[in-house]
DNA sequence: AGCACGCCGACT
DNA sequence: GTCGGCGTGCTC
């Protein structure tokens, strides 16, 4: 293809597309369309997408018309050149398109796409006689709204198919669609009362305030309140709303000192990032061991760039990250922070805004989309300018995206914990092991921290490919917790148990509640019971769209499906034999709370799942109640394992671990490994605290190496198994994993997809297999395991195995097979 | 992801 | 007849 003179774009779309689509550059926008600037695009016959520039370039594309670039919305890119480089980079290694990167890695307010707005067409003079009866129908409703979306009209006119009718329409030249897009984006605006210059006098003020005194007492309230916070806070103007919700003067008695020139209103521009007022605290000293493994890691760093840092729960690792980070930040670099989503409380973030006030960014699902695009320009504009003090910014996994041109630091604190890992939809990243490549393309450093190291990382760090540096001592030389392990078989057997509760672990959750202490208990199932079962013929009730048992929720008397949140009500007779004998099987939290009320009415428990912190501020009450001592026991899931810190537990207990332990999946030990040790992490931060343990298997290895808190034994062991079936880290995995709404088509294309594969990959291709549960909203499920070896490229892979999908997918009978590819899955 | 187009069964 | 369901293919 010669150059045509005329300038073009690849373009990335928000949509999950294979490709790059090209558009025509018009000579107007020539010099701003440059790699990383959004612009406005018209994809399909009507909507238009801000999409972002991938590459500008001049060979003129051939086989289709090439549509023009509509206009332009960023004078500066919204993605830095290391970042377009970067995604590449990730769609090569977790096999994604970039659409779908730039769905998970931009801001939702950059994201932007035209919604069809349908006006009246001003110039119509015709006669509404030509109209049928719907178009009529919408003629009309726009008499009253001169505005209508596709909804409203589907609405209106109680049909699905409303495009037909407007098409019509817009025939007869009735109406018009506007389509454009709009900035979602809108600044804060807050208003500031403060003195008018002319009231400032003692004396006019005295007088005034005299006059108020008699006849308006509300707008004296309100000057009175205007003083006492304005010297509170030590500053000559205060927030309006605080003012009127203060005073508890209405908006009338501010307006008329406005109007007589005592108070003034000023409204500013200001951004929604938590502002830091008061002072910072120093630095603190580290212990000796702090100290000499803060010692280590910079000794590590000075060598390799990625170290890893095993540190037992409350060894104090935070304090070793906020003098590496403090480090960073007197050397003008940035810092990025990375933790599980749920580890990230207020109680981490505060601690961290007395040290490091208004440098301090936070990132995370629970902000939102304004929110999250103050943060992503802020890191913008600091890469810009380096004059503008460099900052830190916590978050969750999503925070790797940032656009960061000067990062100093990384770190990814809990490294083995598997919500780093995203899941659905692509791209399939894992959030620890894109900040080691991030960081490593711009030279920055990278610390790894856990308790439980990963087998991933462990091996790395054995294996010389990231430094090791190791912290074993607790706080204050505070011993590991008394981990005890009951058996539940013998314990039945000699009747020493009250429904889910061995006596041992009741005695001592009696005895810490009368010492004024308090206790975790995990389990691993939410809701009241995993199932209900049919006493006479074991019928389960399952839900209707996905393979598995319903949960039963005894609070709201529902039967609910974990899957896709399908819920009904429970049954009052079995649907297959007809009699009333339903019995409840299993336990989860909500039965483990009121079980545990009952033996223990005196105690005040609360609950901490995914059902009862559904709505925003639901978790930081829950924790903050345990954390004042309004509750005993706190009853989770696996959201009680993460990053709480709670001096008073001193008593850890784990209702069931065989729920843990027994999954059927090789990752199996290490996650319940990783979740044992973490929970009885949570007792003793004070004084040495116990850990109970029921199980029915009390010999499995996995709790050996718990009760002894024997990491490296633990690794040993697993390491051993994985060599032998060959699982990472000694090969690669991707998942494919399939879906159809019929079981026999889909499982005679996987049997063809296995033979197309199979030519490629050989003996590295197992399956297909049926997942455990086989079916999720109406949707057969498969998969493929590819073991791939680590010498390898993955770029080979990716060609290989696309190739392969290409066969595949080129016959006509296989296309409505839905693949998805996931590339390290945990 | 949308959206169009085409084919099919089921209703005013 | 036509509405809606669904499968299929395309979008620069």
């Amino acid at each position: 293809m010669a150059p045509s003179g005329k300038f073009y774009a690849d373009v990335i779309l928000p949509l999950p597309l294979r490709d790059f689509y090209t558009y025509a550059v018009p000579e107007e926008f020539e010099s701003s369309v440059t790699p990383g600037v959004r612009v406005v695009v018209q994809f399909g016959q009507q909507k238009l997408y801000a999409a972002v520039v991938f590459r500008v370039h001049q060979q003129q594309p051939k086989g289709y018309d090439v549509k023009p670039v509509m206009n332009v919305l960023d004078e500066i890119p919204v993605l830095t050149t290391s970042q377009l480089k970067s995604w590449q980079w990730i769609s090569d290694y977790y096999l994604c398109s970039p659409g779908e990167i730039m769905l998970a890695a931009l801001p939702s307010a950059l994201r932007l796409q035209s919604e069809s707005r349908i006006v009246r067409n001003e110039s119509f003079e015709g006669d509404t006689s030509v109209l049928d009866d719907r178009e009529f129908m919408v003629w009309e409703a726009l008499e009253l709204q001169p505005e209508l979306s596709l909804k409203d009209i589907s609405k209106i006119l109680s049909i699905k198919h409303v495009i037909p009718v407007l098409r019509s329409m817009i025939h007869k030249g009735v109406i018009r669609v506007l389509e454009e897009v709009q900035e979602k984006y809108k600044p804060r605006h807050v208003d500031y009362i403060s003195l008018h210059p002319e009231s400032r006098e003692e004396e006019s003020l005295g007088a005034l305030m005299d006059s108020l005194e008699r006849k308006a007492p509300r707008q004296l309230d309100l000057l009175l309140a205007f003083f006492q916070l304005t010297r509170d806070a030590g500053q000559d103007e205060v927030n309006k709303a605080m003012l009127l919700k203060k005073s508890g003067a209405g908006h009338a008695a501010l307006h008329s000192l406005i109007k007589k020139q005592v108070l003034v209103l000023e409204t500013r521009r200001e951004d929604r990032l938590p502002h830091f007022r008061g002072t910072l605290k120093e630095p603190f000293q580290l212990n000796q061991h702090q100290q000499q493994a803060l010692l280590e890691i910079q000794r590590a760093f000075a060598g390799r760039k990625v170290t890893l840092l095993h540190g037992v729960t409350s060894s104090g690792k935070t304090e070793v990250y906020i003098h590496l980070i403090r480090e960073q930040l007197g050397k003008g670099k940035q810092v990025l922070y990375l933790l599980p989503e749920i580890a990230l409380t207020t109680q981490l973030i505060q601690r961290l805004l007395r040290f490091f006030g208004s440098q301090l960014l936070v990132y995370h699902s629970r902000f939102n989309e304004q929110e999250r695009l103050e943060v992503w320009t802020k890191v913008l504009s600091n890469n810009l300018n380096t004059g503008q003090q460099p900052f830190l910014v916590i978050g969750a996994r999503s925070a790797v995206f940032l656009p960061f041109e000067r990062l100093g630091l990384v770190i990814v604190d809990e490294e083995h914990d598997h919500s780093y890992k995203q899941e659905d939809p692509a791209p399939r990243y894992n959030a620890r092991d894109l900040a080691v490549v991030t960081a490593l393309q711009q030279d920055a450093e990278v610390l790894l921290g856990t308790a439980t190291p990963s087998m991933e990382s462990f091996f790395n760090a054995l294996s010389g490919k990231y430094a090791l540096v190791t912290l074993d001592r607790r706080h204050a030389g505070l011993d590991l917790p008394d981990v005890h392990v009951v058996d539940l078989r013998d314990v039945r057997k000699r009747k020493q148990v009250s429904g889910h509760f061995s006596h041992r672990l009741l005695e001592r959750i009696k005895e810490v509640l009368s010492n004024k202490e308090q206790v975790i208990l995990f389990q691993n199932r939410r809701g009241f019971s995993p199932f209900l079962e049919c006493g006479v013929c074991a019928w389960v009730p399952e839900c209707v769209n996905c393979d598995v048992a319903l949960t039963y929720h005894k609070s709201r008397n529902e039967l609910k499906c974990h899957y896709c949140g399908y819920v009904q009500s429970p049954p009052v007779v079995c649907a297959a034999c007809g009699d009333q004998d339903i019995r409840m099987r299993g336990f989860g939290t909500e039965r483990i709370e009121e079980d545990l009320q009952i033996l223990l009415p005196e105690a005040r428990i609360a609950r901490l799942d995914y059902d009862t912190t559904r709505n925003k501020n639901d978790f930081q009450k829950i924790l903050g109640g345990f954390e004042d001592g309004e509750i005993d026991i706190l009853v989770g899931t696996q959201m009680v394992t993460k990053g709480l810190d709670f001096d008073r537990v001193s008593l850890v207990g784990i209702l069931n671990a065989d729920s843990i332990l027994h999954y059927p999946e090789f990752r199996a030990n290490e996650r319940g490994f990783h979740l044992l040790t973490q929970v009885s992490g949570r007792a003793g931060r004070k004084k040495p605290g116990e850990v109970i343990i029921q199980t029915y298997n009390p010999d499995s290895p996995v709790l050996k190496f718990v009760l002894n808190h024997d990491y490296a034994g633990f690794y040993r062991h697993e390491l051993n198994e994985r060599f032998r079936f060959h699982y990472p880290p000694y090969c690669r995995l991707v998942e494919i994993r399939l879906r159809h709404r019929h079981e026999q088509e889909l499982d005679r294309m996987c049997m063809e997809l296995g033979k197309e594969l199979r030519k490629t990959f050989k003996g590295h291709l197992l399956g297909p297999t049926i997942p455990y549960v086989n079916r999720v909203r109406n949707q057969y499920l498969r998969n493929f395991l590819l073991k791939i070896d680590k010498t390898v490229s993955t770029r080979e892979v990716k060609q290989q195995l696309f190739a392969a999908l290409e066969i595949y997918r080129s016959k006509s009978e296989n296309r409505s097979l839905s693949i998805a590819l996931d590339v390290d899955p945990v």
